[in-house]
DNA sequence: CGATACACCTGTGTGC
DNA sequence: TGCACACAGGTGTATC
């Protein structure tokens, strides 16, 4: 669900509240989510301060003062919420007493910060994932030593992604949908890129043109800075680290917009659905060749 | 190596 | 109302 978008919401939602912060509790209230928690990772958060927050593709980055680096996937469903509870009187102590026996289901992990605050991570579907790597090592982690360059960094550009498609015969949905190739994409950045760009999911990467690869590279950029300036895509399940949802599904112009009016200036499509392997895309056939 | 199928989970919506 | 089934933003692994 969360793609590069989503976690970047996350990540600068986040900032202002964990950085240069201590972490004094951190409650696990499962062994594992996708694979098992870090070993000992209450002890190895415990009274450790944030640096920074760094995000790669869509992996979130808390750098801690131990060394280590706390790496977290959300996954399909995963949130981090923000809960901010200020103990001023008896009353507040008893209602904080409440609160914390009043975690739902799917609060698996929580992190109690220096003043009272805690971060909240949920995930029904447990797709996600956590672990504590070194910090001076951290891109040569499993996770992270395979990812394609980040779409919004300036190692991304036309020759780039010529030279990654390269000798493929994919299409260019599965082509940018691998990670491998280009971090930090999914299904609804993909197919709002293309329909932007022109170009049909199934059309073979190696029958795009350099300019078609030149205006590709410059709606992929657009269409994810636009959606990080409004927070994200709130289909179902992202949330803000305050709650709010993000905006950016009110500007999607083909991702579930099956059976509706293609949107481009001057096209008379309407936007269909085919399936790849599994998943659905939306596209234009009219407009998307 | 590249492409594909499947697995991991729960919640929600649809059709009967 | 109940039940079966399809489907959802992701990604590691096994297989050819």
């Amino acid at each position: 669900m969360p793609e590069l978008p989503e976690v970047e919401t996350v990540r600068l939602g986040l900032l202002p509240i964990l950085k240069n912060k201590c972490i004094v509790k951190c409650e696990q209230r499962r062994p594992d989510l996708r694979w098992p928690l870090p070993e000992n990772m209450s002890d190895r958060l415990n009274g450790k301060t944030v640096n920074n927050i760094m995000r790669r593709s869509k992996y979130l980055l808390f750098d801690l003062s131990s060394g280590e680096t706390l790496i977290v996937h959300l996954g399909m469903s995963g949130r981090l919420l923000v809960i901010r509870d200020e103990i001023k009187d008896v009353v507040s102590l008893a209602s904080f007493y409440l609160k914390t026996q009043n975690y739902g289901k799917h609060d698996h992990i929580i992190i109690h910060v220096e003043g009272g605050t805690r971060i909240i991570y949920n995930d029904p579907r447990r797709f996600g994932a956590m672990d504590l790597f070194e910090t001076k090592r951290i891109m040569q982690h499993k996770w992270l030593n395979h990812l394609g360059p980040e779409p919004l960094s300036d190692t991304f550009s036309t020759q780039a992604l010529m030279k990654i498609l390269k000798n493929r015969k994919s299409c260019i949905k599965t082509a940018l949908l691998d990670q491998k190739l280009i971090a930090g994409l999914g299904n609804i950045y993909v197919l709002e890129s293309l329909w932007e760009a022109g170009v049909s999911p199934e059309r073979p990467v190696n029958r795009i043109s350099k300019v078609t690869l030149e205006r590709l590279v410059f709606c992929i950029q657009r269409v994810l800075r636009a959606a990080i300036s409004l927070g994200g895509t709130s289909l179902k399940d992202f949330r803000q680290v305050g709650g709010d949802l993000g905006y950016f599904q009110n500007k999607l112009k083909v991702y579930g917009r099956d059976g509706k009016k293609c949107l481009k200036l001057n096209c008379s499509g309407r936007i269909k659905t085919i399936k790849h392997h599994g998943r659905t895309s939306f596209y234009c056939s009219h407009c998307q060749k």
